[in-house]
DNA sequence: CGCGCGATTGAGTAATTTCAAATCTAGTGG
DNA sequence: CCACTAGATTTGAAATTACTCAATCGCGCG
């Protein structure tokens, strides 16, 4: 499996060749290797990411140095620190392989482009923040009315591969519990 | 205080008058009474609504009928059950009016209009989607990462009002614990 | 083989829930 | 002004759940 750009442009909106290239020419390629950083708490945030292949964590840590997995990102997804992302700010949340991976970045200025100047884009973007604002919300909703058993069941039948490719230690971490507690959880 | 559309849009992007009237156009005023519902579970979704002045409760209600709150809505804030807004299907939230509230309420047709047809407002709207995107995110790490208590000064921080305006029991709701173990928290 | 990482298990402790009862508060009507 | 009530809040005590810390197990790899 793979995410192809095009194809999930074209989820929302169609496309003629000639404005799939021009939308094409705004990203760039970047391949990390397993652990590591393509974002880091602390520095700035340049790009949005595009998924091509591989797998990575959104991490937050808290004052007492704990991590807390926000959420996973995988093929044909998008992933970045949002806040810093749009403020020019430093980032708050760090991101990193969890495999070897490689993304299309989109800079501020190439997404400023989208949405100011492609209208077609522009439907695109709202949809695509509209879809991530949904799933954020089920996952509080989950985080409010379910115990960890459920959501860890879940979690697994949403993204089946996650169990193969991921440590349950990490998963524990998404689902905002100690690794020992899941452990005990599934037999 | 009270909530402002015009204002609330200016935020982001400036209106001339006309296109004020335009984007003013596509609302439809609305009253409610304390404890009415403006979305009721399992009804479809017409529209999003402005606050202008009032309170209202987002809620999920599990399935041993448990009641979950998602957010609280205030004045100047936006509000509605997105899921099935956006994909007319039937609403899984309900919205409820903590006091006597006033909407404007913006139909599906009129936010496709503002989506396809007016440029300004399409940058309010994707920027609109990723404020809500972010304040879920935000959301998410304070429920993985600070305790009830914590998490209950932040509230009251960030929404002083609240605390005056809402029964602490519904704060409980809303931060996920027992009105019992709030209470004592607190003291 | 032995190392290292992840997963599991055990035991004690801490936090939260539940259910029940008591208390408080604001509003109502006599 | 007082008694009464409904709703909200607080308190108590037992039961449950989850956490921490420490020890052990299992397995792939050099």
């Amino acid at each position: 499996m793979q995410g192809n750009l095009r194809q999930n442009i074209e989820k929302i909106v169609q496309l003629t060749d000639e404005e799939y290239e021009a939308v094409q020419a705004l990203f760039y390629a970047k391949k990390m290797n397993k652990n590591q950083f393509l974002i880091k708490e602390g520095e700035s945030v340049n790009d949005v990411y595009f998924i091509k292949t591989g797998l990575l964590k959104l991490i937050y840590t808290d004052i007492s140095d704990k991590q807390h997995i926000v959420s996973f990102a995988m093929e044909d997804w998008w992933e970045t620190d949002l806040q810093a992302f749009f403020n020019t700010s430093k980032a708050t949340l760090s991101l990193q392989c969890i495999e070897d991976t490689e993304v299309l970045c989109l800079p501020l200025e190439n997404y400023h482009k989208m949405c100011y100047e492609m209208p077609k884009l522009q439907i695109f973007l709202i949809k695509m923040s509209n879809a991530g604002f949904l799933a954020s919300q089920r996952r509080i909703i989950a985080l409010l009315t379910t115990n960890v058993k459920e959501r860890f069941e879940q979690l697994i039948k949403q993204y089946p591969t996650l169990f193969q490719r991921v440590p349950k230690s990490q998963l524990a971490l998404y689902l905002g519990v100690s690794r020992e507690t899941l452990s005990r959880l599934y037999s």
